[in-house]
DNA sequence: GCCATGCTTCGGATAAATATGAAGCATGCT
DNA sequence: AGCATGCTTCATATTTATCCGAAGCATGGC
């Protein structure tokens, strides 16, 4: 009486459930795969542990005693809950879970939204159940966020400097220098080097690539580290600047704006996918990041 | 991967949930009183079983993976699930179950079922879910039915020789020879032994304790297997036959009824409870028994 | 009464789980 | 860099579970 189930031995059961199904000790041994002496002492392990009797056996035949019945089917509603966790802990095995922060760089070009558009949905056609949060920020503040954690991934172009951050590069962005109507260089055919030279430049946003770029304004009274910055100084038609071609593009055909100089002052800005590299990414990471690699390979 | 969970060792998920509760390793290993690199090995066990990481650790911290959060989640409700049955198994020890069926013997005294009542009521103060059946018959019903198993425990009186039936004395019933106000001898103060054997007698019912009766009768016309017969023929006033007292009380009371001759001719019935002595008997048989037992030793 | 069946009990062999402690490794902190 | 911490890995010891087979016992059927 004294003796309580301690540990609740689920193989004991299993045998007490597969008793009861055979009908008897000796018909079991078959069904177990183990001797009938062997099933005598388990069951009456079992029976020891609970403190009472579960079945009366013998010659006279085999049956249920009313507890019996009971843990019997007490038996089976634990058995439904062991598979139910069973089937959790299984299904489990191969899904992703967790949640994914993802900063993307401002003004990015549609073309490149839809890449990410159509990595997303590569995503969710996995098995998985991740929170995916997005936000939209400067390089700068991508790479502070990484760097805190507070986010997974990133996308931007970043000067690749941070040794914590692990660079990818995803694709390229083209830049070229640009003019507004009302510049006094926006009717010049071929504008001199030294007629770029004398104009007021923006300052372009992201300095750290400005070491990259092939024209340098020597004289700057202008600065802003957004291209939506840039653009409004460049329209004003007082400085002149860099914008990435897809931002310039409609201004262009409305004839507002004008690319300046050869092509070779034009230059790439390569963009990259980053994230930290002391973290252990985890699976759901991994997978998004193997996607967003599939999307922008098979765009290019 | 392959290794699925195959028998769930409920030990590897407590010590799961005792290492997050501790926060880690070798916090957990005072409260689990093993040491640190068991407790590594184990986890690693069961995540090889799982198939997938439960948690990070290290010097950085310890912290639960998404899929260990949801293990977490549910194995505390596998665990409910093992505490409900515990409960149901535990709570089982010491509760009757099962069915009782019990026969009484017809015209009893309402005293004697009162004790019944009594009886029944003790037993149900009791920790049981027990169904009980009643059902009055002749006494040779009563025997037949305990011999069939349909019966767990019968009252009556009889002739006690069933070897198969296990009899215990429960009360005696008087019974006395009657004759009703219609009868010859109603009127009579002390019949004579002759004008007694001159009467035509009721046989008794339950002709096997008719052996005892003090008074034989030399003639008769009458018989009836119940007490009720009994009564109607020696109310009729040509038959004169031993009743209960408690069944000639109320017609004596009415001038109806008249016990004939001494006391001599009185006897006493004793009546047993019975039960089939091969059958191991329920514990809620043996309750019961008990109480019915205590319930009459208080009567007396 | 005797046999056959089915369960129980025992001793003892084997396998498996469980634990230990030392050595090793990775990493955060000073 | 060096230390301390926390985990991992390994070889190994110890306990525990599991099982078998023989012998014993109880009982229903002949």
């Amino acid at each position: 009486m004294l003796s309580q189930l301690r540990d609740l031995d689920l193989q004991l059961l299993r045998l007490f459930v597969c008793v009861v199904e055979c009908g008897g000790f000796s018909a079991a041994q078959g069904e177990l795969g183990i001797g009938q002496s062997t099933i005598s002492t388990q069951m009456a392990k079992l029976e020891t542990r609970l403190g009472y009797r579960l079945c009366e056996r013998g010659k006279a035949g085999f049956r249920l005693t009313p507890k019996g019945e009971q843990v019997l089917a007490a038996t089976r509603r634990l058995f439904a809950a062991i598979e139910q966790f069973k089937g959790e802990a299984q299904g489990m095995a191969d899904k992703l879970l967790g949640e994914l922060r993802i900063g993307l760089s401002e003004a990015l070009d549609a073309q490149v939204l839809e890449r990410v558009a159509a990595a997303i949905g590569r995503f969710r056609q996995r098995n998985q159940a991740v929170q995916i949060e997005l936000l939209s920020a400067m390089p700068a503040e991508l790479e502070r966020r990484l760097l805190q954690d507070q986010l997974h991934l990133a996308i931007g172009y970043f000067a690749g400097q941070q040794h914590t951050l692990d660079y990818q590069p995803l694709f390229s962005e083209q830049q070229r220098l640009y003019c507004a109507k009302a510049h006094p260089l926006f009717d010049v055919a071929q504008p001199s080097q030294a007629q770029l030279d004398a104009c007021d430049g923006v300052l372009h946003p992201y300095r750290f690539i400005s070491a990259a770029e092939p024209f340098q304004p020597t004289s700057s009274s202008a600065r802003s580290e957004q291209v939506e910055g840039c653009l409004s100084f460049i329209l004003s038609g007082a400085h002149i600047g860099y914008l990435p071609r897809h931002i310039a593009a409609p201004w262009q055909a409305r004839g507002l704006l004008k690319a300046l100089g050869p092509e070779a002052l034009a230059f790439t800005v390569q963009f990259h996918l980053a994230q930290h590299r002391g973290r252990a990414p985890s699976e759901a990471q991994l997978a998004l990041l193997a996607d967003l690699q599939a999307a922008f390979a098979s765009a290019s």
